[in-house]
DNA sequence: GCTCCACTACGAAAGTTTTCGTTGACCATA
DNA sequence: TATGGTCAACGAAAACTTTCGTAGTGGAGC
């Protein structure tokens, strides 16, 4: 059973997505309002983007109420991955390594996040053992 | 002196960067070969990309030689910080090191990978000492 | 000088993304 | 039953990305 990759999400739909994400299962309506503090767009434009996107595959919904109510079709877990592994692979030869290691010396972590990562180390280390 | 910021390349000009990167100063001919391995573009695409490139600011060129000479205007470093911030403001709630973290935990990096990041991350604690 | 070739420039077309106005349907309630 | 509000659907336009055909230019070699 293959599992077909869907699209990378663009801005405006990893925008919605992240709504869909920390709020459940939403409203256009929802979303809009989530939306209206960072973003500036209209409801219709919203509307549409998630139409679109039921197409493609990124969402899906549920007709039943007469507001639609749409649901992320992939955790962020796993879209968070294919944007990583995306991103790897057009701009780090194809090295999750390097793009880690970039991402770690580009920026300033502060020391319990520094702690973090270690202690995630240990726990890949450990597994791989 | 505000140094403004660049547009974020699209993939055709990421994947024409990172031929310039390589190489060097190359013209369009140089980059245009080099990606005809993985890419099956024609000559005037190729060109084409460049020229709006350059509109951008993404690249220079020297146009003493007929054949006109591009390179990268911002380092390979430079760009993918670029890009990492900009993806973890996307999608990991401008946190980079959820970022590092998803991108360690959603693969299997080799030991000697784990081993330099984690070299890497001595340095890093050292330095904020 | 002429011809051929490689190159840049230009413009157009196709595809994708983002935006929003308009329309018609549904429902509550006066 | 009429009115008003909310909603999905549709279509179109604007912006951006990617592609390539065609034209013109300049230099090398005949």
């Amino acid at each position: 059973m293959m599992e077909k990759a869907l699209p990378r999400p663009t801005d405006a739909e990893l925008a919605i997505l992240n709504v869909l994400w920390e709020r459940g299962p939403s409203t256009v309506r929802d979303v809009h309002d989530a939306l209206a503090g960072r973003q500036a767009t209209g409801y219709t434009t919203v509307l549409k983007l998630m139409q679109i996107m039921t197409e493609k595959g990124l969402v899906v919904r549920d007709e039943t109420q007469r507001a639609h109510v749409y649901s992320a079709r992939t955790s962020e877990q796993k879209t968070q991955r294919q944007l990583l592994a995306d991103l790897a692979d057009r701009a780090f030869g194809g090295s999750p390594a390097r793009l880690v290691m970039q991402a770690l010396s580009g920026r300033k972590a502060s020391a319990e996040e520094l702690n973090e990562i270690r202690e995630l180390l240990d726990r890949l280390e450990g597994e791989s053992k």
